[in-house]
RNA sequence: GGAGGCUUAGCUCAGCUGGGAGAGCGUCUGCCUUACAAGCAGAGGGUCGGGGGUUCGAGCCCCUCAGCCUCCACCA
């Protein structure tokens, strides 16, 4: 008994347990060697929390793409796995503890990272089971963790390869710090916000002189830490002040005025503060001038000793209270509004303390270098849309020092030991022998610094591991464009320098998600979707559909329920046509070739249809242009399959002839399964089980089609003109209101078979006359006229009106034709087929304009 | 201060190398036609943000103006 559909399509029913059928028959799993490799590497989610729309964005686009290939007969891989996301987690577990009354601290480095770990399962299993409800076709026997042994090894190699290589660093700089993480953050971790400040000015008494002078700042706070007031040489109105003193209002102490050409005398009152332990610029400065710099502050962002009477204040607490005191000792200028950009934590999100410390850095600009310079090159990163590209150089050209080392636990340890007496530093992949004289550095490295090798140190890097000899380098990278610079970029140029090639050849960009409201989703907001929720609602496949071809590449995506109802709407078509052909065929029914049979010239026309959407979608999908893909199979099903060749079929299955019969049959299956296959990469749920009432073997398994070749342009005429008639007696029906309960009888210049008399009967209720009686109009159609007695029709001037509009619209078409071909520069610039295009139809719109011409002057007379 | 994007039908958006303006939703009209009323068949609706230029031809290329958005950036 062949399998039937129900009569309602429930997405529900049709999801539930078909991934468990593919995972359990190891369809996903890589490694025929007979075929070509194709990979993909997903971009780790970090096991902070479950996904949210912008994955499930990333990850539809990914199993596209991975179906796709998979379907065109590659060896696809799709490997799976995740990021441990350090600060991000450990702010998370820390989170959890405080709900649990404790705090890392108190459990110490080994009880909170197995805490850490725990959370880790807990997210990875919830995680993967988003990706099943998504229905991704991962290879899950190579799922891997940025954390995981493999990958230490890569971390510890790249670290140690570099560090002997002079590109890794220790230094003592002015870093971004996050007083509440209380870490270390690299630039891009900081976000900068435009916000509402204050701008001090305090008046600095010269000690040599006694006058006064005005200095500005914005952080008050940091006049702790300050060593000098630094003047422009030639600012005029400070040159008696060179090799003079200054008192700092803040501790009175006494600091003195330098000169440096660094300062802009348009600026404030172009005397400047420096405070070198909290400013990078001052750091600068300091370095040249070989100033002290004074660290004020401790790293959870309360005032330190040097504050005197406020230390142990919160930074902000201490400016409040400082210029307090100030003002009332009678150096307060003025405070003007200040409207500037100040950097706030990317997890935390509190204000980043510019602050001196020792860190490791990577020296970026060798390795950035390389990187841009390989962009030239053939071996290059194809960014996908191009504009990308330009992004990545840029930011590559301007890019700063990175700092890498992170005061937190979760996280790759940093691969650097401290002899405890001598003091000396060994930096090694394996622990010194004498381990008990040497202390491991306690800092763990940025989470980035581990993601930078995931294409490669996944697929086994350092090991020469035949996976990563054969799905090296991986073929297409899919991301959003808001991390092609904490990922996409250092990927690419940590591959270039220890695999010598590009970490993958595509890099194909997508752009955010955003709400119903155009907004970012966002949590403050509560204006997030869950995907789950989409997915109870509408199915994997209608999200899938949604996310997947409602922008063009690059662009943001908004979120709109009307939209998925409408995937889901597109679901339901393909149901009900499926539920249409499984009704028809009996149930011995046994497929034959195409070639073999007669086919009707409907047959033939859907045939042609499918190959022409067939090319058409291949190559959009080969360009991962799936949102025009997606419209091309929703016109191909919608319009060509349902609305005509189902309706035009429906003659041919009712025919006498055992003939017209199976080769309506045989064409309904062929191109249902066909379009199936065009589908299933984009909603891959419904189709598998559409086709399972068709085949044994799994749909995901299956080849990408391929065409029929069947053409015959005398069927497709045949074909096109039923259809202009059917069209046009649709039209007339509705401009003279006569109901489609209104038998009504037309003439033709050209005869019809059988089959299609029967069709037009079916269809539009209209029988075919040899020849009409009484006064009758004509009207073009494809290739001939069709003709229909006025008596049949109510209203002889509405058809005056719009033969006259037709009219006019035909004189326009002409001339417009008229005067393009009339032009040599046309003749001769356009294309040949263009303008042989031009030609045809200009000589239809003049066989129109002559018959409607006609008409009006019949009707006129 | 740099860089990029967007502006097309009432709404949300497509429009690939320049060669007759499209979709979904909404609106109007008519249909329970045995795959589908979450449907079917028709219809209406746009001087493609303004201006200029290149071209035989511009929604698309160039210049310019305006509005909205995003990213990058150390001005105290």
């Amino acid at each position: 008994m062949r399998k039937q559909l129900d009569p309602k399509y429930d997405h529900k029913a049709v999801e539930s347990n078909q991934y468990q059928t593919w995972i359990h028959n190891g369809y996903f799993t890589a490694g025929d060697l007979s075929k070509k490799p194709f990979t993909i590497v997903i971009p780790p989610p970090n096991v902070t929390g479950k996904l949210h729309l912008g994955h499930a964005w990333d990850t539809s686009l990914q199993d596209i793409i991975a179906r796709f290939k998979r379907m065109q007969g590659f060896d696809m891989l799709w490997l799976p796995g995740m990021d441990h996301a350090g600060i991000a987690t450990q702010a998370k577990v820390d989170a959890r503890l405080r709900a649990q009354g404790t705090n890392r601290f108190e459990l110490g480095r080994e009880k909170f990272l197995e805490q850490a770990w725990d959370w880790k399962a807990e997210y990875a299993s919830f995680i993967r089971q988003q990706w099943a409800t998504l229905g991704l076709s991962l290879d899950y026997t190579r799922e891997r963790f940025t954390l995981d042994e493999g990958l230490n090894k890569a971390v510890n190699k790249v670290f140690v390869d570099l560090y002997h290589e002079g590109l890794i660093y220790q230094g003592e700089r002015i870093i971004n710090w996050d007083p509440l993480a209380k870490t270390a953050l690299s630039n891009i971790e900081v976000i900068h916000k435009e916000i509402e400040g204050s701008f001090y000015t305090f008046s600095y008494e010269v000690v040599e002189t006694g006058e006064k002078i005005a200095v500005s700042t914005t952080r008050p706070e940091t006049m702790f830490g300050d060593v000098c007031v630094v003047v422009h040489p030639e600012d005029e109105r400070y040159l008696h002040l060179h090799g003079h003193h200054i008192i700092n209002p803040a501790n009175h102490e006494v600091l003195p005025i330098i000169t440096d050409p660094y300062i802009d005398r348009e600026f404030g009152t172009g005397a400047m503060k420096c405070t070198p332990a909290h400013d990078p610029n001052d750091f600068n400065l300091s370095e040249k001038h070989n100033l002290p710099k004074i660290i004020c502050m401790n790293p959870d962002g309360t005032m330190n000793e040097k504050a005197g009477d406020y230390c142990g204040l919160d930074r902000f607490e201490c400016r409040k209270q400082l210029t307090q005191r100030i003002t009332d000792e009678g150096n307060m200028i003025k405070i003007e509004k200040h409207i500037h950009q100040v950097g706030h934590s990317e997890r935390t999100d509190v204000i980043v303390e510019p602050y001196l410390s020792k860190q490791w850095f990577v020296k970026m600009k060798p390795l950035a270098q390389a990187a841009i310079d390989a962009q030239s090159t053939a071996d290059k990163v194809n960014f996908i849309p191009e504009r990308f590209e330009h992004i990545f150089t840029q930011w590559m050209t301007n890019i700063e020092d990175w700092c890498i080392s992170r005061q937190l636990w979760w996280g790759h340890r940093i691969p650097v030991w401290y002899h405890n007496e001598t003091k000396e530093v060994y930096v090694g992949l394996d622990a010194p022998t004498d381990i008990e004289n040497w202390s491991q550095d306690e800092d763990v490295l940025d989470t980035w610094f581990s993601s930078a090798l995931w294409p490669f140190s996944t697929l086994g890097w350092p090991e020469k591991t035949a996976d990563l000899e054969r799905y090296y380098p991986t073929d297409v990278m899919v991301t959003g464009y808001d991390i092609i610079f904490f990922w996409a970029a250092r990927m690419i140029f940590q591959a270039r320098y220890f695999t010598k090639s590009v970490p993958f050849k595509d890099a194909f960009i997508h752009g955010l998600i955003r709400a119903d409201d155009g907004r970012k989703m966002s949590k403050s907001l509560s204006n997030g979707v869950d995907p789950l929720d989409v997915i109870d609602e509408y199915g994997a496949d209608a999200l899938r559909y949604f996310l997947t071809t409602n922008s063009a590449p690059g662009l943001d995506l908004r979120y709109s329920t009307e939209k998925v109802e409408a995937a889901w709407n597109f679901i339901n078509k393909l149901w009900n046509a499926s539920r249409f052909v499984l009704m028809n065929i009996p149930d011995e029914f046994i497929e034959e070739d195409l070639k073999t049979l007669t086919l009707s010239s409907p047959d033939r026309w859907i045939m042609e249809r499918f190959d022409v959407t067939l090319d058409k979608v291949t190559s959009a999908m080969e360009k991962y242009d799936f949102a025009l893909a997606g419209s091309f199979l929703y016109e191909f099903v919608w319009d060509d399959y349902c609305s005509w060749y189902i309706e035009l079929s429906k003659s041919n299955l009712n025919s006498s002839d055992e003939a017209t019969v199976k080769a309506s049959r045989n064409t309904l299956v062929a191109v249902l399964k066909g379009i199936l296959k065009l589908i299933h990469p984009t909603m891959p749920f419904v189709t598998e089980k559409i086709y399972s009432c068709f085949e044994e073997q799994a749909l995901c398994v299956s080849q990408w089609p391929i065409p029929f070749g069947n053409l015959d342009e005398e069927a497709l005429t045949q074909t096109g003109q039923l259809i202009s008639i059917i069209s046009q007696i649709r039209s007339i029906r509705t401009e003279y209101n006569v109901k489609p309960s209104i038998p009504l009888s037309i003439e033709l210049s050209f005869t019809l078979n059988d089959i299609q008399t029967d069709t037009l009967i079916k269809m539009v209720k209209t029988t075919l006359i040899e020849k009409l009686d009484g006064e009758t109009m004509t009207r073009p159609i494809l290739g001939g006229t069709l003709s229909i007695s006025l008596a049949q029709l109510v209203d002889v001037e509405a058809e005056k009106i719009r033969l006259s509009k037709e009219k006019e619209k035909l004189e326009a078409e002409i001339s417009r034709g008229e005067s393009m071909l009339s032009n040599l520069r046309f003749i001769s610039a356009a294309p040949a087929p263009k303008v042989e295009a031009e030609k045809k139809k200009l000589a239809e719109y003049k066989r129109q304009y002559d018959l409607v011409n006609e008409q009006l002057n019949n009707l006129n007379k």
